[in-house]
DNA sequence: AATGAATGAGCGTTCATTCAT
DNA sequence: CATGAATGAACGCTCATTCAT
């Protein structure tokens, strides 16, 4: 039970390094496979293919990312004060592990279709994270009753990855957070 | 004065609508042509590569499309109102050139850093048109005084990205328009 | 009867000029026909195709050069006198014509063996030229009775390849009229 | 240890083969690797790219030569039976290995320039014999004191180049071993 | 499980030659 | 004769995947 996590986590690390340097394309699986110490043919035990890699990133990244969110918020009861510690926590783990954030960015669009269908579907648990929120928020009348939930989540969601893609594409010269002080008022008036 | 064009508009077409299908990677040369009714060598006659194509649709069709957002509000005096007709203009063009929707949502997330670099550059005349727009609406007396420009325009722009980017995901199921409708009046709220 | 022959003597002229410069396959046709100021089309109204200008260039390179090599020995009776006036020569069109030069160092070894066997054909007029001075001279007594004819041939005529070889390959550095005071002594001894 | 060896060998052999019967343009990397019975890709496993066989060829075969070369003058002190040894080998050689002959004497004069640099470099050695075999004559009393080592050098391996350029454009259809006998004696004439 | 040599389909690009104007 | 846009066959090289050891 522990030789192989080691191998698979070792691999995936590098995969998100990787990818995150080179995206999907640029990014060989001898270059994985080094970067994780072990020989390419290695990686197939692991993973069926390189498309496989990619998804089970996405798989296991947002998965662990969602389960960490939901404990963030877990003693918060106000739901603006949830929202706000949602937006902090995305900048903070986009932050903190820029390879990861390249590729969430980046790879979220994937051009193959049949790959970005796969690849979005791990993105579900996390919209419907924010939607709880929203729809919280309605009901304890802190947003307004008429307010789309779907759409205020294309809004949240599409405005933090907007901020992360431009952040990434200057170079991270700022710090995030100081944003997400600007950008939480603004998510809040717009929702009431 | 007619051949010529022609045939590099009958390829910038059919790179359109090729890259649009299968993505950047996925798009072959010998398609392009193929599609364009051209030789495979004809292409270099008029692009310098591959890249070269990608880089073409974006300057070319952001131009027209910038050239084209300009024209539509030429009449309007209100801020608010100007910021309506930018958002239904967006939606109604990704409606009706949906592989160019295709195109400029998905390769502008280029995990190529040099060719992500070369695309995005020729977003800054979208963004700045956004940009004057909120910053009239602040000098009228419209939008909160404190907001931030470059803020609002993430949002403005990273909302559409990603409501167009489900849309296309969901495979264009439903009338963006009347999105447009609810959006809009949010995003004045916010701007507040 | 002047029109024509002025651009075939252009084209041939820029033929040599990049030939030489860059290799009978690195010279692309639309470099020749840029440098000759004529279109890619236009040259085959002189010529059949690539090879056909090579071939040319041998053949009248070669005659104007073994004319002139006549011309430079015709008052000459002493054949050792002879030959030293013809290694001069040698040299001297060789420091002149630096692109002639490397057109007929490098590309009588055409690899392509049917290429070959047009291009060398056309030294043989040369090889006579030689052979005869060193016939004269055995029949005057300068040279010994017994010396093969072809065999001196191919020493006289590997030598200077092979100096003018190392003389381009070092990029000219000295002045190949002094070699050839050094050289034919040691012809005339070796042919006695 | 054997089967790696193996196939770098084959598949040198092979480019030896090859390149000696179509010169290095002619010459298909796919040609090649079908002759050696293994995959285009696999010749990537061994070289660099196309350019890498060659002067591969050129280092390996012609190290090989200069080692086999000094065996053969091991035993003898006479500068002169040295240098005769010498021509007698490369006569040898050349006929024994006439795709190899082929490929030394043509590919030589590489055109394109960067080549002909990295592939006469390992000539280097084989004059170096050379000079050195003619020094030792001088030293030795048997070649003129004021004798230019280099220009020997330069007579001796030009006359043998040319005499094996026509031997191969000839078809080989004599035998070296007798030209050598001719040859000699005047090369020790023309040193006295 | 691990290795890494071998595979071979696949692709972007070049360029000699043609031919309609 | 002159043009130069168009052609399309051809090739070096890559790299995900396999499989014998």
């Amino acid at each position: 039970m522990e030789n192989k996590p080691n191998k698979f986590d070792k691999i995936l690390n590098s995969a998100i390094k990787i990818i995150g340097q080179k995206g999907f394309h640029g990014a060989k699986v001898k270059d994985i496979a080094n970067d994780a110490g072990v020989a390419d043919g290695t990686i197939y035990n692991y993973f069926n293919n390189k498309e496989d890699i990619l998804i089970t990133i996405f798989k296991v990244k947002l998965e662990e990312y969602v389960n960490m969110a939901k404990e963030e918020i877990i003693g918060i009861d106000n739901p603006e004060e949830k929202l706000r510690t949602l937006v902090k926590y995305h900048f903070k783990v986009m932050t903190e592990t820029p390879y990861l954030a390249n590729v969430l960015q980046i790879e979220l669009r994937q051009p193959m279709k049949e790959l970005r269908v796969k690849v979005r579907k791990h993105l579900k648990n996390y919209f419907k994270l924010i939607e709880k929120v929203i729809e919280e928020g309605k009901e304890k009348g802190f947003f307004n009753k008429e307010l789309d939930v779907y759409l205020a989540r294309e809004i949240y969601f599409g405005t933090l990855d907007e901020i992360v893609s431009t952040w990434i594409f200057k170079g991270g010269q700022w710090n995030l957070l100081e944003t997400s002080d600007k950008l939480v008022p603004i998510f809040l008036k717009a929702f009431k």
